[in-house]
DNA sequence: ATAAATACGATTAAAATTGTCGTATTTATT
DNA sequence: AATAAATACGACAATTTTAATCGTATTTAT
C-alpha cells in the first residue's frame, strides 16, 4: 500500500534523464526505454500524457523527441501526482460515491485529516527534488 | 495510487468502533461487521492480527471478543501500518532486490528521500488520532 | 453436549495495474 | 515521391495485487 505507480516512475525517471542530459536537446522514447530496461510503448504513451499536460513538449518525425518545457520547480509533487493518476486519496470514497454504507462509516473524517497532511507534504515538494 | 488498504481501513474502523463504544468490555467480530457491513471472515483476520501484535486482546469463547489492550496514543501510524503491511514504501526496489536495473535507475535517491519524509509524517501521527 | 465465539491456512474472485498490439500521423531524409 | 523513424492513441491481454470466501479446528460459557 502507499505506492506510486510504474507511470509516475517512468515519468519520473525520463525527467531527471532528459534534465541531466541536455535541458535544451530532444529525447526518443526509445532512449529512455532502452538506457533504464523499461517497456518503450508504456512509456510512450506516459510521455504522450506528459505532452498533452505541457509538462514537457513533443517533437514528431524522424528526429523527434521530447524536451522538457516546463520549469519543474513550480510543478508541485502532489500536482504532477494528481495529473498523471487524478486526485490523491487514501481512500476511494473521498471521490466515488458508491459506497453504501458511508453514513456508518465511523473513520472518513479522521482519514480525510491524513489525507490532508499528505496531501500537503506532496504540495511542498517540486518535481525539481526528484529531477535533480 | 498512494491507497491504504481494506485491511487497515477495517482494522482503523474496528478500534475506532472499540474505543468508542466501550473500551473496557469486548466486541464481537460479528457485531462490528454488520454494523458497517464489512465481510465478517476479513475482518476477524485483520482483528486476529492485530491480536498477535498485542494491539487488542482476543478473548474466545462464546461471549468472547476483542478489547483494546495498547495505549493508541503510543503507536504511530507509520508502526501500525508496518505491523498490518509490513514496511512502508513508495517503490519495492526499497525491499526487493530484484530490479535488474537497480545500478542504471536514476530516482531511487529521490524517491528514498520523499519515502523518508512520508514515513516521518506517518511517525509523528498516532493511532489515537484516527480513533478518537 | 451445544452453541457461539476466535484461529488460521488454503483457495477463489475481483480489481487494479502493467504491458502489448495495431494502426494512424507526422516529418526529415534520400 | 518513397521511405523510415519518430510520436499518437484506442483497444485489448496479461499479470499482479487485493479482497473475499471456504473449511476446519479450537476455545469456553451455558
Amino acid at each position: 500500500m502507499l505506492k506510486i505507480t510504474r507511470k509516475v516512475e517512468y515519468a519520473l525517471i525520463a525527467l531527471r534523464h532528459m534534465q541531466a542530459k541536455d535541458p535544451e536537446g530532444l529525447t526518443s522514447a526509445k532512449e529512455i526505454a532502452t538506457h533504464y530496461g523499461i517497456p518503450k510503448q508504456l512509456l510512450a504513451k506516459t510521455l504522450q500524457q506528459m505532452a498533452r499536460d505541457n509538462i514537457i513538449q513533443a517533437v514528431q518525425g524522424p528526429t523527434g523527441g521530447y524536451r522538457i518545457r516546463a520549469n519543474l520547480g513550480k510543478i508541485s509533487l502532489k500536482d504532477f501526482f494528481e495529473r498523471l493518476e487524478g486526485p490523491l486519496g487514501m481512500m476511494d470514497c473521498f471521490f466515488e460515491s458508491d459506497c453504501i454504507q458511508i453514513n456508518a462509516c465511523n473513520i472518513r473524517v479522521p482519514i480525510q485529516r491524513i489525507n490532508d497532511n499528505m496531501r500537503d507534504m506532496f504540495s511542498k515538494m517540486t518535481l525539481m527534488e526528484v529531477t535533480q
